[in-house]
RNA sequence: GGGUCGCUAGCUCAAUUAGGCAGAGCAACGGACUCUUAAUCCGUAGGUUCGGGGUUCGAUUCCCCGGCGGCCUACCA
């Protein structure tokens, strides 16, 4: 631990002494069990107990016998091992609810099968104690599928209480804080992560499955690019240089599509330094991929089938309930020209397209209700977009691809060949969110050096989201990007929709908290 | 960052309306019980009401300052 902030000062871990009340009592009566089970001659903390069955299998396996076979079954061996979640004592009996990471079996001790002494041993176990059983597999007389005891052992003992077993932990502050109580108290909790799994690993199975191979680039940049973001800064000594933790992987990856991995993608986190809520977290986890000898409208196809696949699997079908949302992805998916969307769903007046007056004087009119200040400076392009993100955005609750954004919004973007001003990009967004990002990749060194310096003249001017110009890049353009179309998708926010999450707090193991005091 | 709401036993929640001895369930501890499953029954114990200050005879309750958190909002994905 560190000893460098003498302001943060962590609870100390079951120390009876440091704490008070009934919580303080709680402690000592396990540091004395704890005690008592040494002076046995038993170990609280064993080093291995081999298994011979997870739980799971157990219910997989065993759970649909005939009585005949149960007979057989519950005089065979089985070795086991979770934590104590209940316990009945039942006078001369006791049954306890055993959890490991595939699921809950219950224990059925007998004092007959056990003798006196280690039937009073199981007795002073704990409901949150991790201890391993061996036994017959049976049903009791209610039908429960249970284990016959005959072994039964502590392999760790439980300093701490649990939160109460039918509330489980609602405290949301110590939920993100103990996320490792939060799993143990909370099954729904265990579920959304083992969701967002499936969801990674059906991801990886769709690309690895098309040839794409998965990589991985620096965390760490000298130049934080790919993304109009703020990043976090840190520092290399013996370099003396500075560096920034990445916003986005996508230069790095293109550098690898010219060097021959022309269809390449990483799943990692990158890093914005801007503001906390229920849809950002500094850290975030990101798919990008891209793909050389495609374009966005390939990749509009691909994305529908990815993510109806993934939906599919984790879902059970192609619609998912989020919040009171009912979200289809049956395809084809709508989509927009970003332009169009304005006018048509967004129903702002057709000339603010074509006149920057008449889209100043419609932002300032919606502006005025919302109160957000539109700066005297701001121009048509500019404006175009805050009207799409506050008339057009709210709006899109199904899947929809917006697509055909205006080149000045996109410094990576390639230009349509039929209009220079006009770049092959779509986003998808879903229940007003966007979810991903895509486009043609702008392969021409010399328009990439002309945005590059456009983004430079906006960093001079103010703008700590421009891009800085990254040289060796234009380089790598010069060696020769192919044509390739590129993605990132938001895992979080997805995520978030498959488990009808409100919060990416509720998908992420351990968000970013402010850190306590005492 | 701004606004707003919240913080009571290890956990889940009462009590705050209008200031008057801070309660219950689970968990814990002692006892009964050889098929229970939110086991049941009898009993015991457990509180810096987030911290500090103020008003008051008296503050969990009212006021101020601070801490942490939720939600909304801003920057963004």
């Amino acid at each position: 631990m560190s000893e460098s902030n003498p302001q943060y000062q962590p609870e100390p871990a079951a120390d009876p002494e440091a704490a008070e009340g009934k919580l303080g009592e709680i402690l000592e009566q396990r540091r004395r069990k704890l005690e008592q089970v040494r002076q046995e001659g038993g170990d609280p903390f064993v080093n291995r107990f081999p298994i011979s069955h997870r739980i799971g299998e157990i219910a997989d396996k065993y759970g649909e016998l005939s009585d005949e076979e149960y007979e057989e079954t519950k005089a065979q061996r089985f070795v086991v091992a979770g934590r104590v979640m209940a316990k009945r004592l039942q006078g001369k009996v006791v049954f306890m609810d055993l959890r490991d990471g595939t699921g809950r079996i219950q224990l059925f001790v007998r004092m007959n099968e056990l003798g006196e002494e280690a039937f009073a041993r199981v007795k002073e176990l704990d409901i949150g104690d991790i201890v391993g059983s061996a036994g017959g597999v049976f049903r009791t007389r209610t039908k429960e599928l249970s284990i016959w005891v005959r072994e039964i052992q502590l392999l760790t003992k439980s300093m701490y209480p649990l939160p109460e077993k039918w509330h489980g932990l609602q405290d949301v502050e110590t939920r993100y804080r103990q996320r490792y109580v939060d799993l143990i108290a909370n099954p729904d909790v265990m579920g959304i992560f083992h969701k967002r799994s499936r969801m990674i690993q059906l991801m990886r199975r769709f690309l690895d499955d098309r040839g794409f191979l998965e990589v991985e680039t620096p965390m760490m940049q000298p130049i934080a690019g790919g993304a109009a973001a703020k990043p976090f800064t840190t520092y290399h000594n013996t370099l003396d240089m500075p560096l920034y933790l990445r916003v986005a992987p996508e230069l790095y990856l293109k550098r690898l599509v010219v060097g021959g991995i022309d269809r390449v993608y990483e799943i990692n986190r990158n890093f914005r330094n801007e503001g906390i809520s229920t849809q950002h977290n500094p850290e975030f986890t990101m798919v990008e991929f891209y793909m050389a000898y495609a374009d966005y409208n390939d990749l509009m196809a691909l994305t529908e089938e990815m993510l109806t696949g993934i939906v599919e699997d984790v879902a059970g079908g192609r619609t998912l309930t989020y919040g009171e949302e009912e979200l289809s992805f049956e395809t084809p998916w709508a989509r927009f020209k970003w332009h169009d969307a304005i006018v048509e769903l967004g129903e702002c007046p057709a000339e603010v397209l074509r006149d920057a007056g008449a889209a100043r004087e419609h932002a300032l009119k919606l502006a005025a209700r919302t109160g957000y200040p539109i700066p005297a400076d701001m121009d048509h392009v500019h404006l175009l977009e805050f009207l799409f993100e506050e008339t057009v955005e709210p709006k899109l609750r199904q899947p929809t691809f917006i697509y055909d954004f205006p080149r000045a919004l996109s410094p990576l973007s390639k230009s349509r060949e039929d209009d220079p001003e006009i770049v092959e990009r779509f986003e998808l967004i879903i229940s007003g969110r966007e979810i991903a990002n895509a486009y043609t990749e702008l392969n021409d060194p010399d328009d990439q050096r002309g945005r590059f310096e456009a983004q430079a003249a906006a960093r001079e001017a103010g703008d700590e989201e421009a891009h800085e110009v990254d040289w060796d890049y234009l380089r790598a353009l010069e060696y020769g990007l192919p044509p390739t179309a590129g993605e990132g998708i938001g895992i979080d926010r997805l995520a978030m929709l498959l488990t009808d999450s409100p919060s990416i707090r509720d998908v992420i193991f351990f968000p970013l908290m402010r850190k306590t005091q005492d």
